[in-house]
DNA sequence: TTGCGTGCAAAGGTTTTGCATGGCA
DNA sequence: TGCCATGCAAAACCTTTGCACGCAA
């Protein structure tokens, strides 16, 4: 597959469409609706084809949830890779995404590595759970 | 959707194929190539509607891995929710899963519901790294 | 000019649904 | 006997692939 990545058109457009969504999470089906809305056409391969290559660029993570069908994204480009006690907690009640700066969960990271051999990828990671206010709900 | 359960044939054949992959993980693919080797027949959509009904019993959860392989199904019919230690490890190079029994990562539950109000459900949560060998490899 | 990017359509794979029949309670 | 469960096939969906053309470099 081809490794250069020319500035098109699409591409600037699908990257300021999913620097807006900061801090939630998007999908294919919202991209197409947002191109509409706009007026722009835009193929649903190369929606799939551009999100491929931001994956792999690691200027966007792909996820999968339970109740939804199809695949999850999420802008975190200009996240600081050296910040590694940044963890994503995602609701499986309402959906939220909770973006958590915690020191402490460092040990996971170190217990992981140290008795299991296993180098936490904390950005990949996504601890999936029930977020407090629907706790309170239920 | 009926409630009621009906002991049949096929349902306590996939609870068997369930139970014995305990610890590990199976796909519908799984299933069906078991049945083949059975000589036992059982209809794709019966699988699929068996499934549906055993997660609502919570006898088995589902989740996704990243590949676009289909879900994931494992049998945690025995556990006890309440003290699970059970978690998954996904290798980001290899593509193993580890199926990890570990009471330290207990703290890890701990920490999230007392510091951060976050009830984790460590079945449905997936640890995205690289293993041990992947990381000699490199 | 080169060859990657795009749009369209078709294909591929997984999961769901409709319907008539079978089988448990 | 009532009604859920099953098998088959078709449909519904999401995602990928093939191909010709467009466009960035």
């Amino acid at each position: 597959m081809p490794r250069i990545n020319y500035r098109t058109k699409q591409r600037d457009f699908l990257l300021d469409f999913a620097k807006s969504t900061v801090g939630k999470h998007f999908t294919v089906e919202d991209v197409k609706a947002y191109c509409e809305s706009k007026n722009i056409c835009m193929g649903t391969a190369t929606i799939y084809r551009s999100l491929e290559k931001m994956i792999q660029d690691h200027i966007i993570n792909r996820y999968y949830l339970d109740e939804k069908t199809g695949a999850c994204f999420e802008y975190v480009g200009e996240e600081d890779g050296s910040t590694s006690n940044h963890f994503h907690l995602k609701c499986e009640s309402c959906g939220k995404l909770i973006h958590l700066e915690c020191h402490d969960l460092e040990i996971i990271k170190s217990h992981l590595l140290k008795n299991h051999g296993f180098y936490l990828d904390s950005f990949k990671t996504i601890f999936y759970g029930i977020c407090k206010e629907c706790q309170n709900n239920e």
